[in-house]
DNA sequence: CGCAGTGTTGACACCGTTCAACCCTAGTGG
DNA sequence: CCACTAGGGTTGAACGGTGTCAACACTGCG
């Protein structure tokens, strides 16, 4: 199964060969987006529920001093407010940090799903708590840990949810950030964050080159992270394609 | 009308005659909780949801090293995890601040809104949103604003909630806060909590005095706090009983 | 009265920011 | 093939916002 979106829902809710073909049908049209563009700006009405296929994007939002503030990364599988397409105004925006490939979904199909496909439904439904669930770590991340925990526990949300899509492989993965995306996520300056990246390289416990991290010891990252297991609400069990455990 | 709860809905539907009695008849059932004491508990599998009456709650985690970080503040109005009830275990706790005053819904009565009261069911998804909008709006400000803007901006955000379910009158309200509390919602120390809300009274910003805060200078408040309009979705318009308005 | 929780203030240390210079790499165009 | 450029990353030095530690004041309460 190579269908990121498919895979996460499986984790979520038993879903059944039906389902499956549906969401496979579901993903039919799909798009590559370039790199540093927005899939939804601040200020639109969403007309199409969007998936991330493959690629990173991020919600964000510009303060007037020109600041950026990264709400929350969106890896292969996640969807893009699937709510919001109902009824409001984008109050942030949605860029993509590489190139990425993007289905769109049109909002009764959506509806089909809520009305006439239960499991899939709850699987939507446990999805968007886990969200939930992340964003408030975020706030615990960026407001209780110091910079090097800090980011530590950010790598290693990345690298648990991508493992959960089967992106991971040799605990190595692709992520085309910037640092200053990374700074710009944990409220850091990316000099800091240049420094506390050096930091894990020479202890061993990262190696990141070229857009590729490899988790040199995972069992170190997480002990520096102070993560917590439970938050992710046993994503996928948080067992991931290479034994990776959350706990 | 001197339901918050009901208050609120209203200003996020157009809540009917109908309705209203049956949002009255649901809340019938209020119980008065110490203060100090949780709600719900990290771990739990709540049965029942809950919605504040009168006083203030938080939800809240805990780190290892006993450190607290508060990640949303409940005001009068509104509901304690609308879905997880249906299928989750709390990853946070919920406590509440001063003595409040708390009703009891049952899963089923929730069942019969979403069911078959699609203004009400409607206004609930809003809330949600809203509830959303907030929690990225705290990492935008816990990341990315300094001490004097953050708590400002905290204050601020307490304050237009409370307007929009009549909490407000000449300014003031009710707000039986510590400065740790304050501290653990934005991530700084108390003490430096202490120093800023010095600097907000003596600017002629804010009075605070015995758990009433008042805010002598709302339209400073607003600019120092850097707040930007919308992200409340227009809770309201905005537009407190004092005509306070968010934009 | 004494106590515990809360708030205030000062001194000092330190983590993280800012500013600046520099390097490396990939991409572009000649 | 090379020169040039722009973005990203690294490193050093100095500054400053915020944390920490500590002492003390105030308040409400048993």
């Amino acid at each position: 199964m190579t269908n990121p979106f498919l895979l996460k829902l499986s984790t979520l809710a038993a879903v059944g060969d039906e389902d499956a073909r549906f969401v496979e049908d579901l993903c039919r049209e799909r798009r590559t987006v370039a790199a540093g563009s927005d899939l939804i700006e601040q200020g639109d009405r969403p007309e199409h529920v969007k998936i991330i296929f493959s690629g990173l994007a991020c919600r964000y939002k510009l303060l007037s001093e020109g600041e950026r503030q990264i709400m929350a990364f969106l890896v292969p599988g996640d969807i893009c407010d699937l709510h919001i397409a109902v009824l409001g105004v984008m109050d942030h925006s949605i860029g993509v940090n590489g190139e990425a490939e993007v289905a769109t979904i049109a909002r009764d199909e959506v509806a089909e799903i809520v009305n006439h496909r239960p499991v899939l439904a709850s699987a939507l439904l446990k999805a968007n708590l886990v969200d939930l669930a992340v964003l408030r770590e975020w706030i615990v991340n960026n407001g209780r840990r110091a910079a090097y925990a800090r980011i530590a526990h950010l790598l290693w949300e990345l690298y648990l949810r991508h493992a959960v899509v089967g992106m991971v492989g040799n605990n190595q993965f692709f992520l085309p950030l910037t640092q200053r995306d990374l700074a710009d996520a944990t409220g850091l300056s990316y000099v800091h964050v240049s420094r506390t990246l050096t930091r894990l390289k020479e202890e061993g416990v990262i190696e990141w080159d070229r857009k590729r991290l490899t988790i040199t010891d995972p069992e170190a990252l997480r002990a520096i992270s102070g993560f917590e297991p439970d938050y992710l609400h046993r994503l996928g069990d948080g067992t991931g394609p290479d034994g990776v455990s959350a706990t």
